[in-house]
RNA sequence: GCCCCUAUAGCUCAGCGGUAGAGCUACGGACUUUUAAUCCGCAGGUCGCAGGUUCGAUCCCUGCUGGGGGCACCA
């Protein structure tokens, strides 16, 4: 240990901390002299800063002089943001402090204006990282730029921790792990966050405007339904008994529809317990409703405009404003405006595969096609091959956004049989971008089919399907009231905003499960 | 669940069978118009963890943990 560094009873207590490093120790005693200096309320953070305006606000209004360099306004500010350049010279500081939305104005501290031992002070006392508060004339500096000549300044809270250097690209298990560095790092990851809060507050309006409600269910149920996946497990101590998260909201909501809530919607968390990749989480935001009297040709016009309206909104602000046209995080531009392509499924697969692919074709037939094609079915029927199959064929061929219509019975045990089709339900997908974005169909409402459908799904359950679906007789005794006739779809929130923005699933969550 | 890659300073990364380097940050100093300020000086690391091979391991091998990518499953 050099001299410099000798214990002195104001230090030795942090020092003989040996974990913490020497940049934390450093601030700690900034921090410690801040608050024997600013007493109750004020110190290294204080309870608040007497700002008068925002950043952005003075950048809005002021703007114009960084046209005339060396030029003074008049006007006295006060505002606040955390320093993220500092550029000190003898008797003259810069720093460069950002707002929340990212927007920078540079504080300009000189000794002429704030004598010798505040501008010492500064010097000592203030770090990258700090929340900073000053007070000053909003000028334009010799070089053109949009600052505020100190009159006074505070510490409106001291940084411990260093901010991480802002010229090089965090990695990605930090920007993930410790997404606050992120936004005040990276102007796309501010976006990211605003650009979903605006698409979520679209779809609500959306809603709103043709009379639907939102309501909340249990995320917490005693017997996961309405999708085929594997939940997640966990234990109630009052109830001393076993209870799941859920998979799908479905089957609470067709139950509200059953109450009379006929336009209905929820946008909250599923929970799979299955992998985790590009475009799936464990955890993920998912929007259902649910339209009383409409079949899955409605809720596609309604899930059209839902889409639209949500990237009429990502765009505000942006040279797309007005148009349905988003741009992608790799520059593409992509045209969500216009009617959708409404495509069939055993069409489209027949036209791709050269052979003609119907209800009736035997699952002979179709794992012959599969094998010829190297494609794999576990645990094969009629209905997965048929799906493998149009994957395998079709899925790469689609460009715009596309409805793909009428699906085999056997995938879609909630949907009721197509009104003219055999062995076909009323299901669409909605594909943007090689992916499926949301679902939708003319909801199965009669009571015993859809109790024949649920045994039939207990059945592949005991052939080993551990996604298949239980007999959920609290739903049947709902549905045995009688629901109405009803559209309903199903969207993934995250998947919408990748289909806004192009980035992956991790990027549109602000913070993903991370082990 | 399987396969491949990966883990070095606060941050981003080099490197190598002989116990470590850069830039930024930090620290000390100079500097009244900087823009990743500049200049001088100086710190900072159990090289993810645990074993093994070796005279010697950050480097080679094995296992574990975290991360990334691919496959399978899924929205």
């Amino acid at each position: 240990m050099s001299e410099q560094t000798a214990p002195n009873p104001a230090t030795e207590e942090i020092q003989s901390e040996e974990e913490i490093f020497e940049q934390k120790r450093i601030r700690l005693e900034k921090r410690e002299r801040l608050n024997a200096a600013g007493g109750l309320g004020g110190g290294a953070y204080p309870v608040a800063v007497p700002v008068t305006t925002t950043i952005p606000a003075v950048r809005a209004q002021w703007g114009h002089l960084e046209e005339t360099p060396d030029s003074a306004s008049g006007e006295t500010v006060g505002i606040a943001g955390r320093i993220v350049f500092q550029r000190n010279t003898g008797k003259l500081c810069f720093a460069s402090i950002q707002a929340g939305d990212g927007t920078r104005i540079q504080a300009m501290l000189s000794l002429a204006e704030v004598g010798e031992e505040s501008l010492a002070e500064y010097k000592e006392l203030t770090d990258l990282g700090d929340h900073l508060f000053v007070k000053g004339e909003v000028i334009s500096s010799r070089r053109g730029e949009l600052s505020v000549m100190v009159s006074e300044w505070q510490v409106a809270a001291k940084a411990i921790a260093p901010l991480p250097n802002l010229h090089t690209e965090l990695n990605e298990e930090t920007r993930v792990r410790q997404r606050y560095l992120d936004l005040i790092s990276r102007e796309q990851a501010r976006t990211n966050v605003l650009t979903r809060a605006r698409t979520m507050a679209s779809l609500r309006e959306t809603f709103a405007k043709h009379g639907f409600m939102e309501v909340e269910t249990p995320m917490l149920q005693t017997m996961p339904g309405g999708a085929s996946a594997r939940p997640f497990v966990t234990h109630s101590n009052a109830f001393d008994m076993e209870l799941f998260l859920r998979i799908a909201p479905e089957l609470f909501l067709k139950r509200a529809a059953v109450g009379g809530l006929e336009r209905v919607f929820e946008i909250n968390r599923n929970f799979r317990n299955e992998g985790a990749d590009s475009t799936h989480s464990p955890e993920f935001a998912m929007l259902e409703s649910y339209q009383a009297y409409t079949d899955y040709n409605g809720i596609a016009d309604l899930t059209q405009e839902l889409v639209q309206n949500a990237a009429l909104a990502a765009n505000v602000g942006s040279d797309r404003e007005g148009t349905h046209t988003v741009k992608w995080a790799d520059g593409t531009l992509f045209d969500l405006g216009g009617d959708w392509a409404r495509i069939s499924m055993y069409g489209s697969l027949s036209e791709a595969a050269g052979v003609e692919v119907t209800p009736e074709t035997s699952v002979a037939d179709l794992q012959a096609i599969a094998d010829k094609e190297g494609v794999e079915v576990p645990l094969a029927n009629h209905g997965k091959l048929v799906e493998e199959l149009w994957e395998h064929f079709v899925i790469d061929s689609l460009t715009g956004p596309t409805f793909v219509m009428d699906f085999p019975v056997e995938t879609s045990p909630l949907t009721r049989h197509h009104r003219s089709i055999p062995g076909v339900v009323e299901k669409w997908d909605l594909y943007i971008r090689g992916f499926e974005l949301a679902t939708g169909y003319s909801e199965l409402i009669d009571p015993v089919v859809q109790r024949e459908r649920f045994v039939q799904q207990a059945a592949e359950g005991a052939r080993g399907d551990v996604e298949a679906m239980k007999v959920d007789e609290d739903f049947l005794r709902a549905l045995e009231h009688a629901m109405p006739p009803t559209g309903g779809m199903g969207m993934g929130m995250d998947r919408l905003l990748m289909a806004l923005t192009g980035l992956g699933i991790r990027e549109t969550i602000l913070f993903p499960l991370v082990k």
